[in-house]
DNA sequence: TTAGGGTTAG
């Protein structure tokens, strides 16, 4: 056996002879000559032929030498031969000097890598032996799958009570498969009493699943503890808070990393443009845009990049970087759907999913709720209910929650309150907090006072400390003149010490954010903006804006209150901010944490006319960008 | 023979 493997190693394989007119091997065969044999006909596909070459190692008593077998093996992965990995399963588990430990161990590995989890488990459950690789191939199998991954943590267990002792590579496959956040401390424990804490591969996975349940501050502490840098430990870092919507921290970790020498690359670069989409920061994200060229074959990168135009405001160029996108997933084109859609290109957005119908991808859960955004957003009921009905049939994709919540806001919208009460009915789960507050909404703006009393009532029972909804109930009744009700409403509101969320609007001038806050005169100029602010609402008036005095809450006492409550809405302070200190021309763009109200919208349609101005507002569900006197939502919002 | 990071909704 000795010579066969000497042999084996220096040589380069003999040329490969042609196809044998025998079935049997010459009687001096080599093992050399059997592997090459073996090779070729895996190469032909000829499984039959090549098992039956597997079957003459072992009349040459050749099975038992491991280095041919695992050749053998490496074979059968590259060529996804699982029969015949099945039949060296059994050639290694009959030969005399089992248990090969190492062999089946690669197997198990095989298997997994092919996706063969009922093989690699009854593998697993037949090897005579099983040491710390064993255990970490079966428990990196189940982890990886997610309605699975619950069993990793009993077969860690299992190895725990076998006497196996786990190593880097099992804690980092089992993280990811800590199914809450108390075994993920325990785990994290058991790390340190392992002194594996500073391994780089332990430490990313521990950042990770940190992020993964909601706290990169501990993954920050984890991070902070390692003493030599790493630039996936870095990136998941970052990630950590790009994910868990802290953009600025994220950013600032990305400076950090530059700072320490490490050159950004794709995931890094990914998770910034991520940062700069939730923060809306366009021109940060420009700058990116500049790094990405480099990996513009990229297809995540891309994807990220085109998310980041489509929520800062700039859907030209998102369109023009998918045009150009070489390669395009479902990610790709769910992007860019649902961003058309939230910019106010509700039809571009179907005849974009219309194209995608006509490529090789296939639309997912995700790709259907942007459809049905679009429709949704543009009063297109029927196209929504078409959709909605035929999702099942045609892309075998079951509505989920979330298109419920999309088909009842379509509803709503559109004055349907009746249908959208018959969906609740006939979704077969519960309705939540937001699919209750989307009814309300479509309550006060279709004025339905009675459904809307039921649907505040479900919600508060839901959840009792919803500012939002007293404040639109309180709306409501104000409008149907029930002035009781208004006061009962403040009376529960004080009692409970209930406080609506002030509007807050965000704006970037000179790569600074200015934050504007209801009844807050913090900022620096806030002086000169009021000023400002006067100056232009009364060139308004005079073009003919009529302040909406029902988007206040009307327990205010008297005209001029209200008005004044109005008046310094936070994304007006914003806008006239940017008139102040952006260049004429330059596109104002602002976020913001609430949805815009009527009276705000009305405002900033008139002022684009009068001060000639594009103005671009993303509030948390859409973008409105305003211009010469319009809004792109067709004030259907 | 066993392990790591990034994108779409909510």
């Amino acid at each position: 056996m000795k010579r066969i493997a000497a042999r084996l190693k220096p040589r380069p394989l003999p040329p490969v002879s042609p196809p044998c007119s025998s079935p049997q091997p010459p009687a001096s065969v080599s093992a050399s000559s059997l592997l090459s044999e073996f090779t070729k006909l895996c190469n032909q596909q000829d499984f039959p032929r090549a098992m039956k070459a597997l079957d003459d190692l072992e009349t040459h008593e050749l099975r038992a030498d491991p280095a041919v077998y695992s050749d053998l093996l490496k074979a059968c992965l590259s060529r996804r031969a699982v029969p015949l990995a099945l039949r060296l399963q059994s050639h290694i588990l009959s030969s005399p000097h089992s248990p090969h430990t190492f062999l089946l161990n690669m197997l198990l590995s095989i298997y997994v890598k092919l996706r063969l989890l009922p093989q690699a488990r009854s593998l697993f459950d037949e090897m005579p032996q099983r040491n710390v690789v064993s255990w970490t191939t079966i428990i990196s199998a189940h982890a990886n799958v997610p309605e699975l991954s619950h069993n990793a943590l009993h077969f860690l267990v299992s190895m725990l009570c076998h006497g196996v002792t786990p190593n880097m590579f099992t804690y980092s496959s089992v993280l990811r498969a800590c199914g809450c956040v108390s075994h993920l401390v325990q785990l994290h424990s058991s790390i340190y009493k392992h002194g594996l804490e500073s391994d780089v591969f332990v430490r990313s996975a521990l950042i990770d699943a940190y992020s993964k349940w909601g706290l990169p501050q501990e993954a920050l502490c984890v991070f902070d503890e390692m003493p030599t840098g790493d630039l996936v430990v870095w990136n998941s870092v970052i990630a950590a808070f790009a994910q868990n919507s802290n953009g600025h921290e994220a950013l600032h970790l990305f400076k950090r990393m530059k700072r320490a020498g490490f050159d950004p690359e794709q995931s890094s670069l990914t998770s910034v443009l991520s940062a700069c989409t939730s923060l809306a920061l366009l021109e940060l994200g420009r700058q990116a845009h500049v790094h990405v060229f480099k990996y513009h074959q990229d297809l995540i990168l891309n994807n990220a990049l085109l998310d980041m135009y489509c929520k800062c405001g700039g859907v030209d160029d998102a369109n023009i970087i998918f045009t150009r996108m070489a390669d395009k997933d479902v990610v790709s084109w769910s992007t860019m759907i649902a961003g058309l859609a939230q910019n106010g290109y509700s039809r571009e957005a179907l005849k974009l999913f219309d194209s995608m119908k006509n490529s090789s991808t296939r639309p997912n859960y995700i790709t259907i709720l942007g459809v049905l955004f679009a429709c949704s957003h543009a009063g297109l009921v029927e196209d929504g209910w078409s959709h909605f009905r035929s999702m099942k049939k045609l892309y075998g994709i079951e509505p989920g929650r979330e298109h419920y919540a999309c088909m009842l806001d379509l509803l709503a919208r559109a004055g349907k309150l009746n249908k959208a009460v018959e969906l609740i009915n006939e979704m077969g789960f519960e309705p939540d907090g937001a699919m209750w507050r989307t009814l309300l909404d479509g309550c006060r703006a279709h004025k339905n006072v009675d459904l809307a009393m039921h649907a505040a009532e479900q919600i508060l029972k839901l959840n009792p400390q919803d500012a939002g909804s007293y404040i639109l109930l309180s709306n409501i009744y104000a409008n149907a003149g029930r002035w009781d009700d208004v006061a009962g409403i403040r009376k529960v509101m004080n009692e409970k010490g209930i406080k609506k969320q002030p509007g807050c609007s965000w704006i970037e001038v000179g790569k600074q954010i200015h934050t504007f806050v209801l009844g807050d005169g913090s900022h620096p100029q806030i002086n000169e903006i009021k000023i400002q602010l006067e100056s232009l609402i009364q060139r308004l008036v005079r073009a003919g804006y009529v302040p909406d005095l029902n988007f206040v809450l009307k327990d205010l006492e008297g005209e001029e209150q209200r008005e004044d409550s109005l008046r310094y809405h936070s994304e007006k302070l914003a806008v006239v901010f940017g008139l102040m200190n952006l260049p004429k021309g330059q596109t104002i763009r602002i976020r913001k944490n609430l949805r815009i109200c009527g009276d705000c919208h009305l405002f900033v349609k008139l002022a684009t006319k009068l001060e000639k101005r594009t103005i671009v507002i993303r509030d948390p569900i859409r973008y409105h960008h305003f211009h010469d006197g319009a809004c792109s939502c067709g004030d259907y919002w």
